[in-house]
DNA sequence: TATTGACCTGGAGTTAACTCCAAGGTGTAA
DNA sequence: TTACACCTTGGAGTTAACTCCAGGTCAATA
């Protein structure tokens, strides 16, 4: 599969993928003889990792630092689980805040409702505005 | 309350709290004869809003935008409903994307977490590594 | 009233994560 | 075999969201 390819199956764009295999977030990409890359399964789903990573809000860094220790080889197998251990951690933590975040604007949210229909709108004593 | 005290209880640095108001996440705050900064309630529910909003990601350029059509008054109210509606529908679709990651990080770990038991290691056709 | 520590402003600097660009190589269709 | 689209690299530029700093002001305390 051509750059082009990837970049469409995952809706990014050449320069990140390239981006994203220099700095160590998918590890290296097959290339053909002539040295343009062809995205093999593998390769796919290292991709494919790191999209649905960086969509959670996973840094590039701790991506970077999943792939070395996988290049490592099996002794790193502990230090890995923990790194995705920790990594699922942020992600709870981080949905927490979002819950909250929800919670505040669904009360606004119903507050502006009732505001459009009656004419008035009132604040409670918190200034939840 | 002071700018300290109000960092101390939303874990944020003065740096940050005058940038909000210098750029308009939140308007112009309450001072002293003096000119320095006397946190009213409102204020402070001003600032406990942008610590949440922040925090489940919505970008600066929003608050700011919310924090302007209040500004102008009840005309805006409509438009401030859509500009709520869709931070909610934004925050829905990020929180999806953060259950995806999570069900590939528990899949994940339980993979590593029988490797650490049985020393083997194995990985599935899709390359979820 | 002098000191001292917290606060002020405007503007420059930093960081993460891309994003763009110039100069050149690859590969396929005519 | 040439035209052309697409690919390559190294390096510079951009954007969002802070973060830091210099030079000065304010106010509580000795």
């Amino acid at each position: 599969m051509t750059i082009k390819e990837v970049c469409e199956k995952y809706n990014l764009t050449p320069d990140t993928l390239r981006y994203y295999e220099r700095v160590g977030v998918i590890p290296e990409v097959t290339r053909t003889a002539g040295g343009i890359r062809d995205y093999q399964e593998e390769d796919i789903g290292w991709v494919e990792n790191a999209v649905c990573m960086r969509d959670a809000g996973v840094p590039v860094e701790m991506l970077i630092e999943y792939v070395k220790l996988f290049r490592e080889g099996d002794s790193t197998i502990e230090a890995r689980t923990n790194l995705l251990k920790e990594v699922r951690e942020q992600i709870i933590e981080a949905k927490k805040k979002y819950d909250v975040a929800l919670e505040k604007l669904d009360y606004k949210i119903s507050r502006y409702e009732i505001a459009q229909k009656t004419g008035v709108l009132t604040w409670d004593k918190d200034c939840t505005r």
